[in-house]
Order: C-alpha cells, then structure tokens, then sequence
DNA sequence: TGTCCACTGGAACGTACGGCTT
DNA sequence: AAGCCGTACGTTCCAGTGGACA
C-alpha cells in the first residue's frame, strides 16, 4: 500500500517538476472569448454598427449570420455583445442578452426556458404548452420593459426539426410589446438553410446578414500565434508545429476552433511527454488523438439498439462481406438480439438507426439500386475494426456477441 | 419496354414518462 | 385526481423508386 501511494507521488511528482508547457491552457478552449479577434475586424465593425440603436433604447435590426464552424461567428457575437452590455451598463440602458445555442438546447420549449432565465422569468422544465411559455416570455419581457437581444447560435439545427415557427413568433413579438422589445440575431453553419424558412421570417431576419468566410492558413497562423502568446510558456512551441496546426485547419474548411484544439492537445501529449518543446509529431500525433478520442465517445453512447446494428455490421465485416445490405444486416441484428433475449425492433427503424449512423460517421451507407433484386442501401463501416473491438468487448452487453458468429451467414 | 424486387422514407399514430394546471 | 403538455422512441402503413432482367 505504502509502495503503491509512492508510485503515485512519483506521478505527480514528475508532472510537476518536468517542464512547464503552458501558462493558461483556458484560452485554447473553444469557448473562451479573447480580448482581440484578428481577421475579423470587418464583420465586428458591422454588428456594432447594427446593434448600436440599441444603446439608444431603439430596437437594432434583426441580424442573420452565416458561415462554417470555426469561423470565428460565435466568438465575434459574444465579443461584441459584452462590450455593448458594459457600455449599456454604463450608460444606464435597460439592455440584456440572451445566448443559446439550439443544437444543445434542442427544442423550441428549452429554447423559451433559456430566453425565460435570461429575464428572471421562472418556467417549470415540462408540463407546459408551448405557446403558453412563449406567452409567459412576452408578458415578463413587457412587464421588465427590457430589451433583449436573442441571439440563437445553430439555429439550423432547431429549424430542421420544429420549423421556423419559433423565429416567426419572436421577430413579430415586437408589435404587440408596449415596453420591451426583441433584437434578433440568428447564428447558422448552414447557407441553404435558408431554403426552409417562409418568406415573411426570411424578409425580417435578413434585414441585415453578415457572412463569415473560412480563414486562410495564414490568418490561422495568426490566430494561433495571438493565443499561443497567452496560452504557452516562452520557445516551447516551435514555429514549425504551428503552421502544421494552421494548414491542417485551414485544409479542414478553414476552421479556427480545430487548429485551437490541435495546439492544446498537441501541448497536453507534449506535457504527459515530459519533453520541453510541441514538435510537429506532436501535432501530427493530436490530430490522430482527436479524431479517436470522438469516435470512442460517440460508440460508447450509443444506444443499445444501435450498438447491436453496428455490431452487425462488424461481424460481417469480419467476415470479408465488403458491402453489407439492410435486409442482411438486419438477419444478423435479430441472430443477436436473440442471443442477448431482447425483444427486436422492426426493420422500418433499423433503417432509420442505420441513417443516424451514416450521419454521426461511423458508417457510410449508401442507397443503390440491385434493379430486379430491388433497391436497399450498401453499407461499410468508416472506422477501424480494432476500435469497434476495443470498446464493445468493454461493453456489458455487446461484450457478450461480439465474437459470435450468426448461423444466419453460413449459407452466404 | 414493362415488370418486379427489396427496399426507402414520409406520415400518422401509439405508448410511456415526468410534471404542470385546474 | 384528472387532464393536458412536450419529449423520446417506437410501430404500422404504404407510395415511390432505380435498374436488372425477361
């Protein structure tokens, strides 16, 4: 027992006296929002000039922001909004905001329960129509007679599943407030979203757009190399681990928030390293570390239906099938849901489960024609099969199938 | 050129659950 | 306590489909 506290004191022991990598590794996550944004100048400018009215007690217009992840909308947003608050503040205007990030958040109801909390307006988490909450929102914003600027960040990911109901309802709320008043800022990754909204939301929230456009490698060395300052000890970080960070961003659409996390774990393999300087191995060996730390996440959480799908799919990827078939994944599913004695789920979900695996990555499904032998999708895994191993046979569940071998592919 | 297969994927509906309002 | 609500997860039904094959 002594002898096993010792090893541990050894641990701590040598993290703290190997060398010191960073200062602040805070500044490298992506929610942190930094006290200069370069390359962005332009769009800053142009939301503090919408928003500015607001200072005046007037309502700014509505705003409709667009570009990839990691351009830096987010950041831009937060960054003007706490300036114009702090100077509201200082003015004595009756101006608050309220962020929210839609694909988090996840429904119109907790998005209102957000905006709710914002006004010091308490909504029970369920039980309510939603037209009623919205209701309540419009009553405490008027009774407050504050204004509040929204701003909802994916809102492409809200749209997609409940409409644009909500953004119809908030950008005409203002026509029935006496006192309080609503700005509008809406935050999308996707462009053709805009193809879903109606064109009365669409003519009121486009009253002004800002696009963000993807950072070139050179103005990603820049980012890096502002937060690098802040965030490293001095000559730790060599000159030529950053620009690999930046031009694999930049290859990556350009996004910032990438490079950032390619530079922090870079560092953290670097500290755990014990070594004094990030290498280019380092960053190379980051990006690999990323990329499976999701993959293993996302396995791991899955439900249990669709680990069985994708142990399905596995086990006949081991056995040499190169392109699986729904209704043959589907065989195999109900061999294991058999042996583990769960009640199976039809096929019309299977498929749909197959879908949601497609899009998360781990698959690719493809639909195809067989002409007289009908139409299904193909389907390979896009990850290794090791990594399937390594985390279903820790699994309770899936460690029990994974090495079975269905009857039902005997005769194939 | 028409037929037919093995599905796809949209839509409507069902069930269970936690929790509010009346 | 009853009725209602949103949410999550599922089933059932069925029209539609691309292309090999007779």
């Amino acid at each position: 027992m002594q002898n096993n506290k010792d090893q541990i004191d050894d641990i701590f022991d040598k993290f703290l006296q190997g060398p010191k990598i960073f200062t602040d590794r805070e500044v490298l996550r992506p929610d942190y929002v930094p006290d200069n944004l370069p390359h962005r100048e332009d769009q800053i400018q142009q939301i503090a000039k919408i928003l500015a009215p607001v200072l005046d007690e007037a309502r700014g217009s509505n705003i409709f922001i667009y570009g990839k992840t990691g351009t830096g909308k987010t950041a831009v947003v937060k960054y003007v909004l706490n300036r114009l608050i702090r100077r509201s503040n200082e003015i004595g205007a009756l101006v608050e905001n309220s962020y929210v990030n839609c694909r988090l958040v996840g429904t119109v109801y907790r998005v209102l329960l957000k905006l709710g909390e914002s006004i010091d307006l308490k909504i029970p988490f369920t039980g309510l129509a939603t037209s009623e909450v919205f209701d309540r929102f419009e009553d405490a914003l008027d009774l407050k007679g504050v204004l509040l600027i929204v701003v909802l960040d994916e809102i492409d990911a809200l749209i997609k599943v409940y409409g644009d109901n909500l953004i119809y309802e908030l950008t005409r709320v203002n026509e029935t407030l006496n006192k309080g008043k609503v700005s509008l800022i809406c935050i999308s990754n996707d462009l053709l979203f805009k193809d879903l909204l109606d064109p009365r939301v669409l003519s009121s929230l486009g009253e002004e757009e800002v696009v963000f456009r993807p950072y070139t490698a050179p103005e990603l060395k820049d980012i890096l190399l502002e937060r690098a300052k802040i965030s490293f000890n001095d000559d730790v970080l060599m000159a030529g681990s950053l620009n690999l960070c930046s031009a694999l961003a930049a290859a990556e659409h350009g996004d910032a928030r990438r490079a950032l996390d390619l530079l922090r774990v870079a560092g953290e393999l670097t500290e755990r390293e014990g070594v004094a300087k990030v290498t280019e191995e380092h960053v190379r060996c980051a990006q690999k570390k990323i990329e499976e730390d999701r993959v293993v996440l996302v396995l791991k959480t899955l439900p249990i239906h669709s680990k069985l799908v994708l142990c399905s799919i596995y086990i006949m990827s081991r056995a040499k099938v190169k392109n699986a078939i729904t209704g043959d994944v589907y065989e195999v599913y109900i061999e294991l849901c058999n042996q583990l004695g769960l009640e199976s789920l039809t096929q019309r979900r299977i498929s749909g489960l197959i879908n949601e695996l497609d899009i998360t990555g781990i698959l690719n499904a493809r639909v195809v024609s067989l002409g007289r032998y009908g139409r299904t999708k193909k389907i390979r895994l896009a990850i290794s099969n090791v990594v399937i191993k390594d985390v279903f046979s820790n699994d309770p569940w899936t460690k029990k199938i994974i090495d079975y071998s269905p009857k039902c592919m005997l005769n194939k």
